[in-house]
DNA sequence: TTGAAAGCGCTAACAG
DNA sequence: CTGTTAGCGCTTTCAA
């Protein structure tokens, strides 16, 4: 049976068929379609008129080539499933919204591998920038980043060594903020409860700041419960019964985010567990989702808008990397302390 | 004060140096990096070591202008706050994971004319596949679809016209199932509450159905509300409050999606009001986090990650646009009835 | 204000 | 198994 060739009668339109239905050359029509250089009126509408007839997309790939220039920014998380990241995806977006530049996003699950493979993938379409999460890559994530020739952003920690710039809060800091809170409130046996991610870096150094704030008052972690995977609250109402179970005697419980927080404190209420006075609660990231809940949970608010937002202006407003040296900001989160820790005494 | 040119003493490495340093030619480098075609052990370990060695990051806009291929599939969708799309992303991914292809995600914001310029913006990276949320799009965003010459999936909805495959349910016999379930369980005085959004189709289609199944039993909606913005789950109580304060004498409320109807249920709970005796609830989407809810909400599942398997599916496993005719793919989501509806009389 | 020529970095197609 | 040649569709640069 012999193979038919597909003659490829859909061929997708060229700038060399606007020119022609338009009579002006296809510089001209370049040009116009991207509004620079003077063109007159006339030819302008008639250009315009003919790209629209004939429904004309231009073709960046062959215009990246040509220019060495792509208006694309590699935005790379570790996962879209927490409701963090697409908020700081929100910042990002609005800021890039007026300057020309898309963000793409690339999503990692917490695995160092897989962002490496993301990033070399990202890279290989030569981006204006690459902003992504955390300080921790691998060496060849590293080599490629410095190596790249455009601006870096590592965003929502601060605890370690940039590549290039970063942006966002201490992890470290914020847990300690919440254990000396804690701790003026006169809670003493105080447990915690996260995520077994070992990948998940920030929840790691929130729970050795915590930890360590404790101890500046000499107090320890009595006991804590990891999870992983399924649905946060619920993990959150169990990891709580469980810990509750083998501690009864616990005044407070740390939450690694405010999801499972939510889930601890809905089983507090369920059980009648009087919070804040016979055990206090607190959560982190300060996620919207507790203004609907029956009791205010305390948090940390992880800037994540904003951390978003001064990213993007980092990208947005920088050449080359090495044209400016990287810049470093570190933002602070704010203690809502809610209703679940009580008053300091 | 003269401009001083800056020599750009970064340039980005090309197949070209890595030719050289290997001493092979490119079109062999460009084999080996590649996996294409048969290339000697010897060779193929010269110049991987020498890539490795440069840092070599392959050019994809120039591969891609030359081959005319582009492992990218442009996916659009209305938002990313809303856990069910992330959720879409995860079934796309999966599927795309083990082909080669990868996925870019824009956001239209539930604005037509915004999803009209992000598909533009995809086009004219000249992806090998679209999957777009809905079938109502501007008459631009549908000519450009029907001539990319691509296969074009539309997902989540299949009540109106595709442009080429569709994968989703029925909102609208979603909705009327919901009312039947209702009707039968004995509840006569519904209200509902919903988004506000005028360009979330699939809510209002919801409703729709939802209005008709009731009609069949010769009941209609008592009363209703409607929002937008802010934390669903804040506003579902809210919400609730309000419509019951109107109705006090409503027996059952129907929310658009799970976030507000938790909300409503938190409300009722928190009230004392009865659950599902003197008030039943329902909500739609089977959103994970209803585990966690101390009463589990009636809901409907949306199977969002069999929607995401099967639109990836359809694109990974086909040609243009026109070698198959657009497949329809119409799956039926299951009824939850939760503890939120009493058993039917 | 407009046009012509020369690539951008890579791969298809063919030749050896 | 390896190399050569000729573009891909656009923009840069220079000339008119």
């Amino acid at each position: 049976m012999a193979t038919v060739p597909r003659i490829d009668t859909r061929r997708t339109l060229t700038l060399r068929d606007v020119s022609e239905a338009s009579g002006v050359s296809e510089m001209t029509v370049s040009r116009v379609l991207r509004n620079r250089g003077d063109v007159s009126t006339a030819t302008r509408d008639r250009v315009l008129k003919a790209a629209k007839t004939l429904g004309y997309v231009p073709n960046k790939i062959a215009g990246g080539l040509a220019s060495q220039r792509v208006n694309l920014v590699a935005v790379i998380i570790p996962s879209l499933s927490n409701m963090v990241f697409p908020e700081v995806l929100t910042g990002i977006s609005e800021v890039l919204e007026d300057t020309g530049l898309q963000p793409v996003v690339g999503v990692t699950n917490y695995s160092p591998e897989r962002e490496e493979t993301v990033l070399y993938e990202m890279l290989s379409w030569r981006p204006s920038g690459v902003i992504l999460a955390g300080l921790e890559h691998t060496d060849a994530a590293r080599a490629m980043m410095a190596n790249a020739g455009i601006p870096i952003v590592e965003i929502m920690d601060v605890d370690g060594e940039a590549v290039d710039s970063v942006v966002g809060i201490s992890h470290r800091r914020a847990g300690m903020e919440m254990a000396k809170a804690i701790v003026a409130a006169g809670y003493r046996r105080i447990g915690f409860v996260g995520t077994m991610m070992p990948h998940d870096h920030r929840a790691r150094k929130r729970m050795e700041g915590f930890a360590e704030g404790l101890a500046l008052a000499g107090l320890r972690l009595e006991d804590s419960e990891f999870y992983s995977g399924g649905s946060a609250l619920l993990k959150g109402r169990e990891m709580t019964e469980a810990l509750l179970s083998r501690r009864p005697d616990l005044d407070f419980i740390y939450y690694s985010n405010d999801m499972i927080g939510a889930g601890g404190l809905l089983y507090c209420l369920d059980k009648g567990i009087d919070v804040p006075s016979r055990l206090g609660l607190a959560g982190f990231n300060g996620v919207e989702l507790l203004d609907g809940l029956p009791v205010k949970l305390a948090t940390m608010d992880a800037c994540r808008l904003e951390v978003g937002r001064r990213a993007a202006e980092i990208i947005a407003g920088k050449g080359p990397t090495g044209a400016t040296p990287g810049q470093r900001i570190e933002l602070t989160p704010r203690l809502e302390p809610g209703e679940t820790i009580r008053a300091p005494r």
